[in-house]
RNA sequence: GCGCCUGUAGCUCAGUUGGAUAGAGCAUCGGACUUCUAAUCCGAGGGUCGCAGGUUCAACUCCUGCCAGGCGCACCA
């Protein structure tokens, strides 16, 4: 970022009250916030400060504003300061200072909105991470576009994140998944076996085993059974475990797919069979904490002491890590990866999960800081569910019970862009009613195509220049003190306002507020279309204006990438 | 029973670490295309911010209690 925007305008006018109040006899204050007015006339800017002071400093609020009135130095940004009701200061922005910022927009191109404020956060980034019994569903979708916004918004200021998928290939979930995939492919030869018991019954089963059969040309019950014989002869892991392996590795597939046709991709996919338990981190991990002093023996299982540990959080109960019949519990693996793969290449975790694990966390974080990590270093976010309905019916979704829509069918049906910024109009821990009948009859009136709109109809205006002919200049030799009309003063100062969005979004983990700050820039800027033609006779305006309107498009292409949606040329 | 999330317009949701007269989209009603894209614009109606207290100059925002909905409380993952 240039140095003539590293620092904001609102930086500019905390200095000023400093300064101001210093220059008064006053102390400085220990804090000015500013906030941009609801209304216009109170100000560009606002701040309380004077509120907010009047005890440290032991004066009436407005005795302190005036203060600060009086001896504020001069910027050229500002066009006079006023004081209103119980002791508001509120700023005016010279326009011409607000025309000529225009330039810095312009300079910056596909960098504005970047920042460094997060520069050397090493950060991992966990999210989606379904497990590989079954098709992504909605919720999946969900939490696909917030963490991938959630990566885009975090590298924008600074910080190297890694996104990662974590692959729950093991435990108890992952035979279930194999028992009912072998059941699925004993049927599909013509075997009357029975469907196991707490199986997973959605049809994609049986899908995916009459791929297998007939990949391997299983022509029959006894072709089957060769085939298994020759693994049981070879050895090793058994024939119920390759058949899950085999089926893991295709969902697993599938899954990556349609992320993929999502705009979602990962940096690095993880599995807990390959990357936790057969590196024998679950038993180091044990060992470390009994170390620590952190476990205890009892009925046969060892614990972790969850009640006691941690230092901003505290778990209601101890937790098992080795069970009394042998073998680390999920826990424990998952301790061991957090520890030691996780964190081996960050400073910092966010986990992005679902409201059915938020009774985990505080164990998980309970565990983090025991292992000396501190509190701030791993942060989960839970993403709250998206209860689906059909025409103000209820579905239920459930992998177990086969019921559910697939990730697949909603792109299909409401489309990519619609899908994610509908996903991210909303807070994370919000639990979201999405109504299948609803969003496709209304997938062509989305919010996100009003922003979309609004930056094809300026790439439609650039077009229009060209097939003109009309020459235009470098922005430094465009005269911008032409924009004086208060659209266009009220866009500028909208653009200016975006660094600061795309900063308080990366710190507060909140993208929605780019998606609904990119729907407010649009909504000034479709009215200002319709009054103000840009192709005109008057060239010192036709340039201005073009000028304005091509940073308007930028900001609305920059924000959409940040987002993951894209920004179209014509619609 | 305990814990977490949520409760804001008819519906779906925002409300920027306590600010000035609580907003948007959809839906409803009335208008605007000879003009850079009408996926747009202009206007109207629509609110006890779940309820009740408390904190203070100021509460949708913070605290307490209650009500309602969702989720979770395994030697499952």
């Amino acid at each position: 970022m240039r140095r003539s925007v590293s620092m904001s305008l609102t930086d500019r006018l905390t200095q000023g009250v400093q300064s101001a109040l210093v220059a008064a006899g006053l102390p400085p204050a220990p804090d000015c916030a500013w906030e941009v007015p609801r209304q216009a006339e109170h100000g560009d800017y606002a701040t309380n400060v004077a509120m907010t002071h009047a005890k440290t400093a032991r004066r009436a609020p407005r005795q302190i504003a005036d203060a600060i009135v009086k001896h504020f130095p001069p910027l050229d940004a500002v066009a006079r300061l006023e004081i209103a009701g119980p002791g508001f200061l509120n700023v005016f922005l010279s326009p011409a200072w607000v025309a000529a910022s225009l330039r810095e927009v312009l300079a910056a191109g596909a960098e504005y909105g970047r920042g460094a404020d997060l520069a050397g956060q090493r950060v991992r980034l966990e999210f989606v991470s379904a497990n590989p019994t079954g098709p992504l569903v909605i919720v999946n979708a969900r939490a696909a576009a917030i963490g991938d916004a959630m990566a885009r918004m975090l590298r924008a200021r600074g910080a190297r994140v890694t996104t990662e998928y974590y692959i729950n290939d093991a435990g108890n979930q992952f035979e279930a998944l194999a028992r009912s995939f072998e059941a699925r492919i004993r049927q599909a030869v013509g075997e009357a076996v029975p469907f196991p018991d707490n199986g997973y019954p959605g049809e994609y089963l049986i899908d995916l085993a009459g791929e297998y059969v007939r990949e391997h040309g299983l022509d029959g019950a006894a072709a089957l059974q060769a085939h298994l014989d020759q693994w049981t002869k070879e050895g090793g892991a058994s024939a119920t475990e390759r058949l899950g392996r085999w089926a893991v590795a295709r969902m697993v597939e599938g899954q990556r797919r349609v992320l993929a046709d999502y705009g979602v991709t990962f940096d690095v996919w993880s599995s807990e069979q390959h990357d936790v338990r057969d590196r024998g981190l679950a038993d180091k991990i044990l060992d470390e904490l009994n170390t620590r002093g952190l476990t205890y023996e009892q009925d046969g299982a060892l614990w972790f002491r969850a009640t006691e540990a941690g230092e901003d959080v505290s778990d209601d109960k101890d937790r098992v890590l080795r069970r009394s019949a042998g073998g680390p519990t999920y826990f424990a693996v998952d301790i061991a990866y957090h520890h030691y793969v996780k964190f081996a290449g960050a400073d910092r975790l966010i986990n992005l999960l679902g409201p059915d694990h938020h009774g985990y966390v505080a164990r998980i974080r309970a565990a983090m800081q025991a292992l000396g990590h501190p509190p701030e270093a791993f942060e989960v976010l839970i993403v709250q569910l998206v209860t689906l309905l059909r025409d103000g019916q209820p579905v239920r979704m459930s992998k177990r019970r086969g019921e559910f829509v697939l990730m697949e069918e909603l792109l299909e049906e409401v489309g990519r862009d619609a899908a994610r910024f509908t996903f991210l109009t909303r807070r994370h821990d919000s639990p979201l009613e999405f109504d299948l009948a609803v969003a496709t009859r209304q997938s062509s009136d989305n919010p996100v195509y009003y922003v979309q709109y609004a930056h094809a109809r300026i790439r439609s205006i650039a077009r229009q220049m060209a097939e003109q002919g009309i020459d235009v200049p470098a922005w430094d030799a465009i005269d911008l003190g032409a924009l004086t009309e208060p659209e266009e003063q009220a866009l500028i100062k909208r653009l200016l306002d975006y660094p600061e969005v795309v900063r308080g979004a990366a710190r507060a983990r909140e993208p929605h507020r780019i998606a609904f700050w990119l729907q407010e820039l649009a909504g000034a800027f479709h009215p200002y279309y319709k009054a103000h033609r840009v192709i005109q006779d008057d060239r010192r305006l036709m340039l201005a204006r073009f000028a304005l309107c091509t940073a308007v498009g930028r900001v609305i292409a920059n924000g959409l990438e940040l987002l993951g949606v894209s920004a179209p040329e014509t619609m």
